[in-house]
DNA sequence: CGCATTTTTGCAACGTTGTTGCGAATTTAA
DNA sequence: TTAAATTCGCAACAACGTTGCAAAAATGCG
């Protein structure tokens, strides 16, 4: 995919989602797209856009998980991590039940789109709502 | 289970992994163990032993984290949550493939210990190390 | 038991991550 | 082009977690 078509889809989906088109924003979600299934954690964003100011990525993030671009991967390092949505997601309501994977040799974490959180039985009185499945190991790249 | 049970216990296995039995560590264990499954954070600790010093908290969770006796659970709201380890565990090898269940209304996260985590079949050329699963819904007295 | 050594604890200070309020700048709509 | 609405940057704050160091407690040994 082009750059230059990144940045037409990019408009396109912030004004679809009734969100103004600012250059912070188009920043922003500029890098998902550059490296898409990849998750980006706030100091990722704040390194690679250098002179942004660090609030105004923390309500970009935000902004993109409530209009349903983004979602959050479970970390065990506390740290947030926000990875594109697939088309299906929308305002307030993800379908990311993908699985995702975290390289600790690299530290990349990568949404498995193909892969689909499986189903588990629990025991009686419980009733799911959400699954989440992080698998950790070592990705394509670090294996060869 | 009885209480003196449990202070016995208790003393043996803080032994048993080489620690020095302190009351600190006796009184955080006790926590553990009045609430078998049930996963504590840092700040519920603080609350319920009041005067301890956060420091110690924080240095001792890590010492049972490092001996085999704790377990974390990744959170989505970016607070370490800890858990009873199984007998199985040993020092820095973790066996803890048990699903973890979060209720949504009461905030309690428990270990479905009888729950296996399933396996996945991951894409050409990843391999898995270790695998987490979080479910979050509504549990057994939420729902009643 | 009493004493020396090792370990643990509490305090203070610091770093990182994330949030809130507010005025200035930008975007949008008319 | 201009007015209204939204977004941005700065400053200040709060929560979570870490590190260094001196006092206190636990352990080992004669």
């Amino acid at each position: 995919m082009s750059d230059t078509n990144n940045i037409d889809k990019i408009g396109q989906l912030l004004r679809q989602g009734g969100m103004s088109v600012t250059e912070k924003r188009v920043q922003i979600l500029h890098l998902f797209f550059a490296q898409p299934g990849n998750a980006l954690r706030h100091a990722d964003i704040e390194q690679q856009l250098g002179s942004m100011d660090r609030v105004t990525i923390y309500r970009t993030l935000h902004t993109f998980l409530e209009k349903g671009l983004l979602h959050t991967i479970p970390n065990a390092d506390g740290t947030a991590m926000y990875a594109l949505c697939k088309d299906e997601c929308h305002e307030g309501h993800h379908h990311d039940d993908h699985v995702h994977f975290l390289c600790s040799q690299c530290g990349v974490t990568i949404c498995l789109d193909g892969i689909v959180v499986p189903q588990v039985k629990l025991p009686q009185g419980y009733a799911a709502r959400q699954m989440e499945m992080v698998i950790s190991g070592t990705c394509q790249t670090c294996n060869i």
